[in-house]
DNA sequence: TTTGATAATGAGAACCATTATCAATAAGGA
DNA sequence: TCCTTATTGATAATGGTTCTCATTATCAAA
């Protein structure tokens, strides 16, 4: 029970703004991706909360990640494994992609070549949004392949 | 019924080769892809085939979406939409890319700076297998955003 | 052409991540 | 403390995809 007097966590006034209210899930969903950092999906998140705070349901962890996702303060990834996973968005962790093992399903960031790629998908951007009249938002660049030990075991 | 007596199209020998039967939902499903042209979901390819013949199924038709799939016929997508889009490979369409509307779904192909995309990727995974010990296999590169009739809609 | 082994199919149940429903609860301003 | 209503927990519903299994159809061999 973090925030019984003073201002609380950072995330505390993006709420308050917002007229969002501070509960205890949605306090705990928080702590735990704090802690486990990574991109986990909805029923891992459940569980860790779970050993805390056993009367917090899933459907409310959905609700949480959809309402944070919102809020920008968590990132929904979609890594073609038949369900989503979310990331905290830190300051350390800046924009940045994925290797994903189709063995195990293990997730590499990395953020090398960032440069190049900004300056690639920017010229890419400006041709294709005048040619096909398209508003570019966002970008998604993910590399498939075997991890290390995925590679040994067959 | 394509195929009585000759050769047949040019399916057919990759089907043999592979001791697969040459069955009337297989040749539906490869028809219709080929007078669609696009991405298309399973029941949208499922619908088209059940005009012309009502007795196939829809898991046949995800079956065989499936199969040509594995035998590198068709491209298995997924746009974030909630369900897969499947897409003939043919000579024309080459490695290509794809453009989102998140308002309406629409899917735009392009291979613009497919040559400067493909020096960069091909960086990319120099460093990365090296560094993570990572077999890159294949890589996915989409944008998303809003189309032109998605920008004035709202 | 007929036969036989078995690959392939159709119908529908099962699966599983996610979303919707709704009565009960609790956050927080007055 | 009181009151409004945002939020929650339990559970049913949803929807795309896969599984099951009895039946059918392909095609190599006779
Ligand atoms: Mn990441
Ligand atoms: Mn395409
Ligand atoms: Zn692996
Ligand atoms: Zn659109």
């Amino acid at each position: 029970m973090v925030n019984r007097r003073g201002k609380g966590p950072w995330w505390v006034t993006a709420f308050r703004n917002q007229g969002l209210r501070i509960t205890e899930p949605r306090q705990a969903v928080l702590d735990v991706m704090q802690k486990m950092s990574g991109h986990h999906s909805a029923d891992e998140i459940f569980f860790r909360v779970h050993r805390l705070y056993p009367g917090i349901g899933l459907a409310t962890i959905y609700r949480t990640l959809d309402l944070l996702t919102r809020l920008g303060l968590v990132k929904k990834h979609d890594f073609g494994q038949g369900r989503a996973r979310y990331e905290l968005i830190t300051k350390e962790a800046e924009h940045h992609h994925h290797l994903i093992c189709e063995g195990c399903g293990k997730v590499i960031d990395y953020n090398d070549f960032m440069n190049e790629e900004k300056t690639l998908v920017k010229k890419i951007e400006e041709v294709l949004s005048k040619k096909h009249n398209f508003k570019i938002k966002s970008h998604n660049l993910q590399f498939y392949g075997l991890c290390e030990n995925c590679q040994k075991r067959r």
